[in-house]
DNA sequence: ACATATCGACCGACCAGTCGGTCAAAATTA
DNA sequence: TAATTTTGACCGACTGGTCGGTCGATATGT
């Protein structure tokens, strides 16, 4: 059927826009008025694909979060050395955050700010459970295979590369331009791994 | 006089509303009726004191980055190693960080998210400068020492520390109870030092 | 002809900022 | 000291405009 596609269609163009004008103005900034202009759709009709504004920005995010999950993971082969496996992770993320548009992060980072104060029905705690539980993982392997120091604790460095990963994200917002992400994370995670891996 | 301390009294009143509602409801969410509610004002009143309600925005904003400038950086004493001098400015920022009241934070993410899209007139880049400039001083101190490797890649490093702690605050809001963040930092800091220490 | 999708004019709730008036206290005068 | 004037901080009702969401009309497809 055509149908489907169409609608598809549609409803992606919509979140196309969204996400156009959300990243530029902001969320509270953006007037319903002006994405159905830009996705050349009339503003009734974006309330058939979403019930409401609210809806539309949680849908935005769980598409960008899909993308983001999906690349970033696969990067990962079961073959490589735990090592090699953080470095995969780390600049997985990194280089699909810098493929993606700008746009999609600034999106975001405001759902970041939103998010927290629990305006919002979607919970993304459960997508850096997910990184989370991935990293430990990888961890844990690395210590049994005595590759890094026994001593390493698993719950403490994971959460701390993943707070690397988002921080180093908002500092690349930040200074776009004077930052070399690249480097700086493939020296970050040459220290990281020196500190815990067994001489 | 009397005149300026009740002024003053007035003006801090207003801004602690204000830190108090945005905190809760974030900037676009909080009306300027609620905060004179709040501050014990009329809403004209805040009008004699702040141009405009972002105008009372990033007054807040300086205000709280005041705080945080004067204390993590005297933690960093002359005589103490490069090491320690490192490990004093993160957890000094942390520990500021925990003391300050959470609310003051959820103002600050919300403050980035805005300030990333250039809506605000108060360029808060500088804040980082600072930090970067301090921190690139201790590793150089460091290594001139013969504590640190000479391979180790100033730039880039403190660029890393300076984000590893954003993303960690970040982390540490939205897993409150289930972070130990002295713990964490600390495993972490470890790490990198060890990472980076001559043998 | 019927069903479905699309549209945008319209509505009413909402809100930042304004402005004319009030009044207590400071300054001036007697 | 007491009476009188001046000041400006303070206030909140009001305004002009905005915007998310609705719904009946229209277009499109079958």
């Amino acid at each position: 059927m055509f149908d489907t596609k169409n609608n598809k269609n549609k409803r992606i163009k919509i979140l196309e826009a969204a996400l156009y004008l959300f990243s530029r103005k902001g969320y509270h900034r953006t007037r319903m008025r002006e994405i159905a202009e830009h996705a050349g759709v009339g503003k009734g009709t974006i309330y058939e694909y979403f019930e409401s504004k609210e809806d539309l920005f949680t849908s935005l995010i769980v598409h960008l979060f899909k993308a983001l999950d999906e690349y970033a993971f696969q990067k990962v082969k079961p073959n490589m050395s735990a090592s090699m496996k953080i470095k995969a992770l780390v600049t997985g993320y990194l280089e699909l955050v810098e493929n993606m548009p700008r746009e999609a992060i600034m999106v975001m980072t405001e759902f970041w700010s939103e998010g927290i104060r629990n305006h919002l029905k979607f919970d993304f705690r459960d997508m850096y459970k997910k990184y989370l539980r991935i990293t430990r993982k990888i961890l844990e392997e690395g210590i049994k295979k005595e590759e890094f120091k026994e001593t390493v604790n698993v719950e403490n460095l994971s959460r701390s590369l993943l707070a690397f990963m988002d921080g180093i994200l908002f500092h690349a917002m930040l200074f776009r331009e004077e930052i070399d992400l690249e480097r700086i994370t493939e020296d970050f995670l040459d220290t990281v791994l020196k500190g815990i891996s067994r001489r």
